[in-house]
DNA sequence: ATGAATTTGTACGTATGTATA
DNA sequence: TTATACATACGTACAAATTCA
């Protein structure tokens, strides 16, 4: 968008200076300054040319590995990785930062609120005492050009924390950042579970399939500090849209 | 299994050190010398234990909280995480080194092989020309124990590598360490896709399990350097008995 | 085929920031 | 408020893999 988006200042008071690197390198990435299958600027020439330390490259560009943006060889330097198969990929997150990026990208459309009681299953599977209250939101995700459905989404949040939440009709942003920005607390950690399902009739006709497709249920659990369960959610991905990948690297 | 594995010295010529300690810790915890839910002792307790920089156990902390074993929280200590379910466990790597220790902990049973030329969809699936040859295994997978099957894999290696493989009927270690004696190259990079299918009969049948169960399969792509790709695999979990599971950090 | 130059990987040191108890 | 323990960031040096003259 700007004239020269190489220019780059670190911002005080923000996030760490290896994630705004990151960040950076990200979106000279997507601008095309390095394409898919070069190599970038050697470690000590991106450090020079930032001002920052070689570490704090090397940090920047670790988590971008982490993510597929980049891979590394010894003796000849970093390559960028192809983008994201746009239909299929991406759309199951690897990291915090991956998960509230796509939520940006998408539009939570919310079907239904309703505070509810914990009870049997869902006691156990949000691991707390039945009876505990939670709000309940239930709803479509489309992607940004509501093209067409592609989850079904079903959130529980603990009532506490319902005032983060029961306005939205519609969430163009990860529901864990409402959250965030209600307690001023973040969130520290997220566990993810994927599973197959194979869809009945109301969540197939919701998202335009066939009853008895196949499908993947991940299930996540936010996690504030202290490991206090602030939120649990699963989404429902058509599997024939949809599908898992990971890159597992040969150390770290 | 020695009288005190606290004892611990560096191996020179072997894995980097902080591969080292990092196995060292989790040997500890599997022991029961760091009991789950307890704290590890602070990063400088252990780096002065073992007469190595808080650095390279930060760096082993790491791969440990990438793999679920830790969680760390400022100011309070690095804490010791649930193990996984011991029923679903943990056959689903996250890391290549963990997909090598599930592989030791079980038994590769090769039911068929064959030379094969990849045509039509393999071709595409391999990434390959069509008419490239490949050496094909298929077989169950069992628990150390032989309990009962956990999965049903198919391998495909390029045929020039069938010599790592060809004689094996029962397979106590991952295929890619095979490959990677017979070619002294290491797999640099595995790329690891997940879907759900239903099975089929025949499937299902050597699983043990009803047809039209849900089951998950893990696709695996491995890599030389160069990216090279030296082995395309798939295995097939009933779901089930198996879980996906993951952690997202708040920064990485 | 050898060796030098290049580039990432590992390891160490030190200092300061930040969340927690 | 203070002390503790992890997080970030700077620096240095050398090892290992690759490339190329």
């Amino acid at each position: 968008m700007d004239q020269k988006s190489n220019h780059w200042k670190p911002e005080l008071d923000t996030a760490p200076l290896y994630l705004q690197v990151a960040h950076h390198l990200e979106s000279r990435i997507s601008n095309g300054d390095y394409p898919v299958g070069t190599l970038l600027p050697t470690e000590n020439e991106i450090a020079a040319a930032l001002g920052v330390s070689r570490q704090t490259v090397r940090q920047a560009i670790g988590t971008l590995r982490n993510k597929g943006r980049l891979s590394a060889r010894k003796g000849v330097g970093t390559r960028v990785e192809a983008g994201f198969d746009p239909e299929r990929k991406r759309f199951i997150a690897h990291s915090r930062s991956e998960l509230f990026e796509i939520a940006a990208e998408t539009e939570f459309v919310i079907d239904t609120k309703e505070e509810v009681s914990a009870q049997g299953k869902l006691a156990i599977e949000l691991g707390c005492r039945p009876g505990r209250k939670f709000f309940h939101m239930a709803g479509i995700r489309y992607p940004g050009n509501r093209s067409r459905p592609f989850s079904w989404n079903e959130v529980y949040v603990d009532s506490r924390l319902a005032g983060a939440v029961k306005d939205i009709t519609v969430a163009r942003s990860a529901i864990f950042h409402y959250i965030e920005q209600f307690t001023g607390e973040k969130i520290q950690e997220i566990q993810q579970e994927i599973k197959p399902i194979a869809l009945d009739e109301v969540i197939a006709g919701k998202l335009g399939v066939s009853t008895g497709d196949l499908a993947l249920v991940v299930t996540r659990r936010y996690y504030g500090s202290g490991r206090r369960l602030l939120e649990y959610a699963f989404q429902v991905l058509p599997a024939e849209r949809f599908t898992f990948t990971t890159t597992l690297r040969a150390e770290s």
